[in-house]
DNA sequence: TGTTAAGCGAGACGGTACGTCGGGTCTTAAG
DNA sequence: CTTAAGACCCGACGTACCGTCTCGCTTAACA
């Protein structure tokens, strides 16, 4: 449905999974803003024009390669096991591994690109942020239809926010470490935050 | 003190201020991968060499005119109201403000290029980021000793990384406004967060 | 035989043949001096790296237009009327006037520079002295295998310097004029330079 | 009379003579075209502006270092044993000594640049080619005028050319050394050129 | 003897050309 | 009709030198 016609030599597999592979390594190498058409082109050993003819500019490249790994982690977006904050816990603990892992350099570069760039901010927002963000704030609204904890929409927001927020500030600023360890502390954190309005807690509240 | 010789034409602080401040409506103008050194001496109507003789980097131009605004905001940073929470909304306000009107964009693109860069990320640190994250951890350090908040020190500074890791994410990503509201919000989750430790909420502290 | 593989899109035949003539037009115009290799690629249209691609220097650009022009021309260095002096002086009348119409400006910046080029020098040489310089050179020596010239070899250089000293001297210093004129009475000296040593002239070789 | 007030500070003697030795041995040393007003006041411990105060260019610089070697070798131009080419000899042994020493580079440079500059161009032919052509142009009308020479004016004045013009012409073509024999051969050669008029070389005055 | 004016070394100023690099387009031959 | 190769035109890079301009400091002749 992609493709038009059968005619003529196919698209290279090989070539688009180069291109991907080397537009991720060398920006993890060198950083977002040495990062080059030319040289991802020299790095997957594949003509400048082949970069060219399937994507504009070095940002739908990366935001391809970041799809790509996305896709292959989705499945642990939603675990469910019965209790709300550990699900919490699991999906924190799985985007920060990812992230440590290989993304950071990436993401960070695209976020900067698309303070300028409302069209490259849409796709990563659909593409990488939006996502990941649906699933923890859908783990939180399932916590709530289950009682677990309080239905303050605006505290939900917060507490992604809260969550994704803290990861992407220590990742950019690098003056405390994202890990496991944060998750935990996280979750903690969110428990108190949103933790039933019950008689216990009711002086919080004010 | 500052000058070793007294020899030589003196540099033209009218080029400096010039070139600071081109920079930075550049960089708001045209986004940070845009920003060009070549720009900003024309924009600053300037000599290519003036801008290379000062600053090895277009990063390094960026980062003084950030400090030189810093400097001038830093006396909203101490607030004492005698109310804790109080002091934390009037800076968190005092930052949102400031980053709204003009630095977002150039401190996205610098912390995107600190990733490859130590010393720029130790820079950007030191001028940037630390002294407002300080800032709000020694307001909320100082509430402890009055007794209006708990003294766990771990969710002391989660607390800061949720204040400003809040405000980063929204700026980057762009899903929502990091404004008075925000900081209004911020404050209300920081007083369940951060309250004094009682008996309800002894688990937390684990 | 030049090129090696037929991969990739060939040389513009276009833009060297504008390279060439803007080179030379350039030179004419403002001088060797001032001849710019920016000043040349736009004159030609052409990309700067273009330029830069083919050649490493103002003077390889020139030597290669200059060499251009050369064999265009080498068809009148080799008369043959049977009069040996007749000859010579057509030869000198074709290079006279070749170094007035276009080159003289040029030739001279280039040996200028190749004083303190030996690697120019020689190319100089091999390209455009050298050549002239020969074809006068055997002239002469066909005229003293027939008889009509003394065997001197000594004399035989020296006369060759003479007539192309000669002109390299005026065209450098303009106190006279490089036309045929001057070929006619170069050609009158060398009469007397190099008459056979008969009777009527054995007093001259002393 | 030059000087119009004997107020301030008087120029520096010692700076006006580094200045004129730097130039000269800059150029020996890069070549004409490398040869630089910075270099120049540099390699003379000297301010800039101290260099273009006194001289607009860096020709006039190496002009009026030329012209004081010029006037140091003055003396030289005029020798008179009562024969007239064993004075011609003398007068162009000198002129190569001087030339090959050390003014070769500067003077071939010089000379390429006048090709678009007429002002230097006068200012060369006064200064330094004309003086010396004068001086032997002089030497041989004397020699004329004692009945040892021909009296055709074309002849002598070629005759200039020849032995300046072969000077030239190798020391830019460097295809043959301009030493004390050449000296020997061109006066040599003249003395054939410019033999009294005898029956056998009437034709060559036409 | 103190004032004054020009020259001095130093070095920053606004410019321009350098030679390099990457951008994005194009034109080949090979598959 | 895609691919690798690579030449094309364009323009920013960071450097060097241009010629001009301020500095603080001599260094005399004048007052």
């Amino acid at each position: 449905m992609t493709e038009t016609a059968g005619r003529g030599r196919p698209r290279s597999e090989t070539a688009r999974a180069a291109i991907l592979d080397a537009a991720l390594e060398l920006c993890q190498r060198d950083g977002y803003q040495a990062l080059t058409i030319k040289g991802i082109a020299e790095k997957a050993g594949v003509g400048r024009q082949t970069v060219y003819r399937w994507w504009p500019t070095k940002e739908a490249v990366l935001m391809e390669a970041l799809r790509d790994l996305a896709l292959r982690e989705a499945a642990r977006l939603q675990p469910d096991s019965g209790d709300t904050l550990r699900d919490v816990r699991t999906l924190l603990e799985a985007t920060f591994a990812l992230v440590q892992r290989l993304t950071g350099e990436a993401i960070v570069g695209l976020m900067a690109e698309s303070q300028h760039d409302p069209e490259l901010s849409s796709r990563l927002q659909a593409t990488v942020i939006g996502p990941r963000r649906t699933a923890l704030r859908d783990l939180l609204a399932r916590g709530v239809e289950r009682g677990d904890l309080s239905d303050d929409d605006i505290a939900l927001d917060l507490a992604v926010d809260f969550c994704f927020g803290t990861m992407w500030y220590r990742l950019m600023g690098r003056h405390a470490p994202v890990d496991a360890a944060l998750a935990g502390q996280l979750t903690a954190a969110l428990r108190r935050m949103l933790a039933p309005a019950d008689d216990d807690a009711r002086h919080l509240t004010r």
